[in-house]
DNA sequence: ATGGACAATGTTTTT
DNA sequence: CATTGTCCAT
C-alpha cells in the first residue's frame, strides 16, 4: 500500500463514482482493497447511506475481516449494521432466516466435500452403478457444475447415456441431501438463487434493503453467484464490481471471468475504471509477471507500472532434483535473514500442489527453523476433527446420516454395518431418518423397533440412542464448548483417541485446538460454530502472529503479499500441470496461477526448477516450465546450471549436510577461502562467503552478493579477490 | 463385530 | 509412494 495516505487520481474516480454500476479493474497491487474499503466508508460519511443499506461480500474470511478492521480505522464504530461478509457465509444466514421458503429447515448443516463424496458415492452405489465405469469423484464434479450453472436435475443437460446416469445420481444425491437436512456449498448458491427468483416479495425485501452491493475478486464469481447479485441490486442498481480477469484462477470451480464481460453487456450504464499503477512490486518484478501473462491471448493488456524503482534482478536457479530445490529456497531464506536483516515472515515459498509442500516441510525440519503452512484442509480433515464435528452436527441435525454413519460406531461400540442397516429399515418403516428415529427410541421402550433388533444389537442401540437423546435436549442450554465437553466425555473419546503413542497425543492435542475454537462461541451458539468450520478457507488459517516462512499453494497466495516471495516446481508438468496442456482455456489458467504467483513479491523474486523429480516414488528427469522461456533474459539473474548453455557443467548446489563425506581424503588442497570472509568479483560485485569445501581438486566456495544473491563458484576459475 | 493384512488404484487447484 | 478399499481371520 502506498505510504501516503493519498489515492491516485484512478482510485479517486473509483472511490467517489457516483450512482450505478461501476467495474474497477484492478492490477496486482493496485490498492484494491483500499478503493473498496474507502469507497464503503465514503458512501457512509459523505453519501450519508446508512451502514445498514450496505452490502459488501468477499471470498473468504479473512478478506472481510481485514477490511472490516480498515474501515473501523477510518470511521470508527459508525459502521454498526453494514453487512460485510463472505458469500456463502451471509446466503447461509439468510437462508436460515427464510427456511419456510424452502424445502429444508432452518438448522441444516453444510457438508465439506468428503461428506458431499460420500453421499455421490452412496446414490451411485443405490443405484447399482459400477463406480469404476462412473467414478463419483468425475460425477460430483459434474453435478457441481451443474449446480453453478443453476441447473436443477430436471434441467441437467443430457447429450448420452453417460449423462442420463449422471441426471439421475444428480437426482438422488439431491433427494439425499434434503432427507439429510444438508446442503453442500453450491446449494447455498443455488437455494439461494431459487429463493431470490421464485420469491418476489423477498427479493425486493432484500433488494430494496441493499442500496449498494460492493463485490470483491469479482473474476472468480460463478453464474449463480452472478445471477444472486444481479438480484440483490436489482432494485437500486447501484452494484459496484472490483476484480482483474488476469487473476481468475477458479475456472474448474465454476466461476467464468467472462462474467466481466457479462457485466458490461448487462449494465450498459457502467463506468470502467481501470487501476494500473501498483504500490507493492519492483518494476523487474512487474515486468516479469507482464512478460509473462502478456501471452495470454483475448486479454486487455495492462501496463504496469510503479514508482517503487527497478530493484534486483528475479533469480533463477537450477537445482539438480526436487530435495535440492527445498534446500536451496530453506538456504536462501536463512542466508537473506542473517545478512540482510529480512524478517522470516517476510518470506513465502509457493507451489502448484498441496504435495509439493512436504519436501519443504522436511528442509525446513533438517535446519530447525520453523514455518507456517496455509491449508484448513490439514487441520478439519483429521479423524479426530472429523469425528467431534460429527458429533456436534449430529446434535444439532439428528437427520445428518452422514455424520450418523461415522459417530454411531465411533468409538466402536458394537453397532456394525448389520445393526447399522437393520436401524435404517426400521427407520424406513416409520418414513423418519435413523438419526430421529434414535432420539425418539430414547423415550419409548414399547416400541416395536426393539423386537426388531437382535438382543445385543438392541442393548447397544439403547446405550447410543440415550446418549444422543441427552445431548439433543442438552443443545439449546449449552454452549457449544460445554456440549464438545459433554461428548467427549460420555463417549471418552480421549482414552479412544490418544493410546499413548506421539501419534494418539498429537490427535488428542487437535481435539483440544477444536475446544479452543469451539470457546470463542461461547454465545453464539452451536449453529455459528458448525457453520463457520464448514466455510473456513485456507487463508482463513494463516497465522499474522507467527514470525516465519509461510508455505503455500499459489491458488492460496491470491490477495496476499509479501517482501521474498519463491516459486518452486516450475516444470512442466507441475506449473503448467500436467491436466491442463491439453485445453487451452486450462493452459491460460495456468499462466494466471504464475502471474498471481508472481505479483504476490514486493522485492525480491526466485524462481526454482528441479531438473529431476521424485514422482512415484523414483526420481526421473523433468523439464522446465515453458513459462520460463517468456521471461526476457535481461530481468533474470541465474544461479546453478546456467540456463543459456545447458550442456556445460558448472557447479551445482549441494548443501553440505547431503554432500557425501570423505571424497576428497586424499586431497592435498588447502581451503583458501573462510566462512565470513568479504570478497569482490569483476562482474557480480562484493560479496561474502558462507561456505567453502574442497571438491574434486577444487575449491567450491559458496558466496553472498550484495547484489545478486547467493552464487557457488569454482575458486580457479571465478576471479574472486579476498578483501581485508 | 473388529481389526489387521493385502491389493488396487490414483495423483490440481478449494468455498 | 501413500492412501483407500476389500477381504479374511479372529
Amino acid at each position: 500500500m502506498d505510504p501516503h495516505n493519498s489515492l491516485n487520481s484512478q482510485q479517486q474516480q473509483a472511490v467517489m463514482a457516483g450512482l450505478g454500476p461501476v467495474l474497477v479493474l484492478a492490477g496486482p497491487g493496485s490498492g484494491k482493497t483500499r478503493v473498496l474499503t474507502q469507497r464503503i466508508a465514503y458512501l457512509i460519511s459523505s453519501m450519508g447511506v446508512r451502514p445498514y443499506n450496505i452490502l459488501a461480500v468477499t471470498f473468504t474470511n479473512k478478506a472481510a475481516r481485514e477490511m472490516e478492521s480498515r474501515l473501523t480505522g477510518l470511521l470508527g464504530g459508525s459502521t454498526q449494521g453494514l453487512t460485510l461478509v463472505p458469500f456463502h457465509a451471509i446466503y447461509a444466514r439468510i437462508m436460515r432466516r427464510e427456511a419456510e421458503h424452502l424445502p429444508f429447515k432452518a438448522d441444516f448443516v453444510i457438508y465439506d466435500a468428503d461428506d458431499q463424496l460420500s453421499l455421490v458415492k452412496q446414490a451411485i452405489k443405490e443405484l447399482n452403478l459400477d463406480e469404476k465405469r462412473y467414478r463419483p469423484t468425475v460425477i460430483h464434479a459434474q453435478i457441481s457444475n451443474a449446480k453453478n450453472d443453476l441447473r436443477l436435475p430436471d434441467d441437467y443437460l443430457v447429450q448420452d447415456y453417460r449423462d442420463e446416469i449422471t441426471q439421475r445420481v444428480y437426482r438422488l444425491y439431491r433427494d439425499r441431501l434434503l432427507a439429510n437436512n444438508a446442503l453442500d456449498f453450491d446449494d447455498l448458491l443455488l437455494w439461494m438463487a431459487y429463493l431470490l427468483e421464485e420469491n418476489r416479495p423477498i427479493r425486493e425485501r432484500y433488494a430494496r434493503r441493499y442500496e449498494h452491493v460492493l463485490v470483491d475478486e469479482f473474476q472468480d464469481t460463478n453464474l449463480a453467484q452472478y445471477a444472486l447479485l444481479k438480484h440483490l441490486a436489482s432494485f437500486h442498481e447501484n452494484i459496484f464490481v472490483v476484480g482483474d480477469t488476469d487473476q481468475s484462477i477458479y475456472r474448474w470451480r465454476g466461476p467464468d471471468y467472462h462474467n466481466v464481460q457479462r457485466f458490461e453487456k448487462d449494465f450498459p450504464a457502467t463506468q470502467v475504471i481501470l487501476l494500473e499503477q501498483n504500490y507493492r512490486s519492483t518494476q523487474t518484478i512487474l515486468d516479469v509477471a507482464m512478460a509473462v501473462i502478456d501471452r495470454n491471448p483475448y486479454r486487455t493488456p495492462k501496463r504496469l507500472f510503479t514508482e517503487r524503482g527497478q530493484g534486483q534482478k528475479v533469480t533463477l536457479y537450477e537445482a539438480s532434483d526436487d530435495r535440492v530445490e527445498a534446500a536451496y529456497a530453506v538456504d536462501t531464506i536463512a542466508t537473506l535473514v542473517k545478512l540482510e536483516d529480512y524478517q522470516p515472515g517476510a518470506f513465502a515459498v509457493m507451489y502448484r500442489t498441496n504435495a509439493q509442500s512436504r519436501m519443504l516441510e522436511e528442509a525446513f525440519l533438517a535446519h530447525n527453523l520453523p514455518y507456517k503452512l496455509v491449508g484448513a484442509q490439514r487441520f478439519y480433515g483429521r479423524r479426530e476433527i472429523k469425528d467431534v464435528i460429527a458429533y456436534l452436527r449430529l446434535v444439532q441435525n439428528p437427520q445428518d446420516e452422514i455424520s450418523l454413519a461415522r459417530a454411531i460406531n465411533t468409538p466402536s461400540r458394537g453397532i456394525g454395518s448389520k445393526t447399522y442397516l437393520a436401524l435404517r429399515t426400521q427407520a424406513q418403516k416409520t418414513r423418519v431418518s435413523p438419526g430421529e428415529l434414535l432420539v425418539q427410541l430414547a423415550n419409548d421402550s414399547q416400541s416395536p423397533v426393539w423386537g426388531a433388533l437382535g438382543g445385543r444389537a438392541a442393548a447397544a442401540i439403547s446405550a447410543f440412542s440415550s446418549l444422543l437423546a441427552k445431548w439433543t435436549q442438552a443443545r439449546d442450554g449449552l454452549s457449544p464448548l460445554m456440549l464438545m465437553d459433554q461428548i467427549l466425555d460420555d463417549t471418552d473419546y480421549h482414552s479412544y483417541i490418544d493410546d499413548g503413542t506421539d501419534e494418539g497425543n498429537d490427535r488428542w492435542e487437535n481435539v483440544m485446538e477444536l475446544r479452543r475454537l469451539a470457546s470463542e462461541f461461547q454465545d453464539q451458539g452451536l449453529t455459528a460454530f458448525l457453520e463457520q468450520i464448514a466455510l473456513v478457507s485456507d487463508q482463513d488459517t494463516l497465522e499474522a502472529s507467527a514470525n516465519a516462512p509461510t508455505l503455500l499453494t499459489l491458488h492460496a497466495a491470491k490477495g496476499l503479499e509479501f517482501p521474498v516471495v519463491f516459486i518452486v516446481g516450475l516444470n512442466e508438468g507441475i506449473l503448467p500441470h500436467s491436466r491442463s496442456t491439453d485445453d487451452p482455456e486450462e493452459m491460460m489458467e495456468e499462466r494466471r496461477l504464475f502471474y498471481v504467483g508472481i505479483t504476490r513479491a514486493k522485492d525480491r523474486l526466485f524462481l526454482v526448477c528441479p531438473q529431476q523429480r521424485n514422482a512415484y516414488g523414483y526420481l526421473g528427469p523433468v523439464e522446465e516450465s515453458r513459462f520460463l522461456a517468456d521471461i526476457p533474459d535481461e530481468l533474470i539473474s541465474t544461479t546453478g546450471r546456467l540456463r543459456s548453455s545447458p550442456g556445460r557443467a558448472t557447479a551445482t548446489y549441494r548443501p553440505e549436510r547431503w554432500q557425501v563425506p570423505a571424497q576428497n581424503a586424499a586431497a592435498v588442497l588447502q581451503p583458501r577461502y573462510q566462512p565470513g570472509m568479504r570478497v569482490q568479483h569483476p562482474t557480480w560485485g562484493e560479496g561474502m562467503v558462507l561456505n567453502s569445501r574442497v571438491d574434486s581438486d577444487d575449491e567450491i566456495v559458496d558466496v553472498f552478493f550484495k547484489e545478486i544473491g547467493l552464487k557457488h563458484v569454482a575458486a580457479s576459475l571465478a576471479r574472486l579477490e579476498i578483501k581485508p
